[in-house]
DNA sequence: AGTATACTTGCAGGAGTTTGCACGATTTGA
DNA sequence: TCAAATCGTGCAAACTCCTGCAAGTATACT
């Protein structure tokens, strides 16, 4: 049984029942209890599902957990948001995609800047409806629980039909190499389309983040115009990227 | 039953009666008094609840609740709501409006209601995204900012496509004769195709509402199907309605 | 093919959690 | 005020988790 099989299990397993338990799982799947704990924290580090003393649930069985998760090093993202805030020009159209980071660059704008925006992510469009100056247009679709964020046909359409100036990119991985990659196929279809619906496209990129890489491809590293990281200039993890081309900030 | 099953239960009962008995819940979960007050004390360290001798009670109670304050009525609204929620058949395909009353609506909804929603506001979007059965589709377009509903072309061609079981209308003002009517000409463009796309439309409906009248007409009275009020039966203010088929729950 | 490297797995044992029980303190309501 | 119910704390048993390690397996490179 590969590692892969298991993982599938787990989550559709958690998906039916809500919860897992470390016990029934070592037994099901006949590897040792510590197999699965790894098995479990794995996917809990991919925010698959959480994982809880005697096995894991799901993330939406718990109501309280959604609105005040911690999010994952968050005063990195918030230097990373002022940064990126600052590229924004006045009266341009911006795509904004989902994503904590994403979520704080929204917060870090300024109360003066006008803009039109486009995103499909539940709390940046909840979060720009507080924002004085700025239109909001949200790509319908199927909600994915887990991100927040709208996929399917019809948030594609939205942004097929989208010329913007920048589009701030979600990622979750980043490989000089084999470029950006998902965990989730269907936000992966709604992220292709985004970058091409930009003449800019730009990420805001926390270090743990590059050099990674997930099952689904949304295009080459060369779609990215730009990186704003926390990393100083010239630190040698940026090397491959200058080398294609992109700035970081 | 893991820990966290525990306090799924215990919040989820806590929304639904407005308080919990430590004995009732050591009964119910087949664990010690004892394992129910370390619950309760942990849930309470975390704000989730008021911990009082004998068992807890919904913070929600407490006249200070911040996050809803500013919601009018809001009381009312949570007896509509629940009366509401009943109304929802499993898997069935329901749209649900905007609108605070609409907001309770969802929050009412039972954990373990299967159901399709399709919705054009974000908190009520937002909200369901918690809930672990329930999908959720979004009507994109332009976001008004007031109300939080996606407005325009999008979004009435989404529910233009749509043939569901349920409409919840959220409707700021009706009056028997000249039917409902809205302040925001987008928003009614958008709750017209709605009442056109359910076999049945419903609303919420708080006293103060009835009999009032604003600028933009949604439609006739008679397309409203059902309407929820807190009002005791043969209350002379829905007898215009009960002539006109409208049934009162 | 053969070697090196990374990854995966099971195991041991020490650390940490959870739970029910006992017992004295506190609260409740007549 | 008193008796009954409820609470908080400390404790021990059972269970679960984490860490490091070594054996086994897959993959890459020469």
């Amino acid at each position: 049984m590969l590692k892969e099989e298991r993982h599938t299990y787990i989550l559709e397993s958690i998906q039916k029942n809500q919860k897992v338990l470390t016990l029934e799982l070592s037994d099901a799947l006949e590897v040792s209890e510590d197999t699965i704990r790894r098995d479990l924290k794995e996917l809990s580090d991919r925010g698959a599902l959480k994982k809880v003393h005697g096995g894991a649930i799901s993330l939406s069985l718990n109501p309280f957990d959604y609105k005040d998760r911690e999010v994952y090093a968050l005063d990195q993202k918030r230097i990373l948001a002022t940064k990126a805030a600052e590229l924004i020009k006045e009266n341009s159209v911006v795509i904004i995609d989902g994503g904590t980071s994403n979520l704080e660059l929204v917060k870090a704008l300024p109360k003066s800047l006008s803009a039109t925006v486009f995103t499909n992510s539940i709390p940046i469009a909840s979060e720009l409806a507080a924002h004085p100056r700025i239109e909001v247009v949200f790509a319908g679709g199927r909600v994915l629980k887990q991100a927040q964020v709208t996929v399917g046909e019809e948030a594609i359409k939205t942004f097929s039909g989208l010329y913007a100036d920048q589009c701030f990119l979600g990622i979750r991985s980043l490989h000089h190499q084999i470029g950006i990659t998902e965990i989730d196929w269907e936000e992966t279809q709604v992220k292709r389309v985004m970058i091409n619906a930009a003449a800019e496209v730009l990420s805001l990129l926390i270090p743990e983040k590059i050099e990674t890489v997930n099952p689904y491809k949304i295009g080459e590293t060369q779609k990215l115009h730009k990186i704003i990281s926390c990393l100083p200039d010239g630190d040698q993890r940026l090397d491959p990227y200058e080398g294609l081309g992109i700035q970081s900030v």
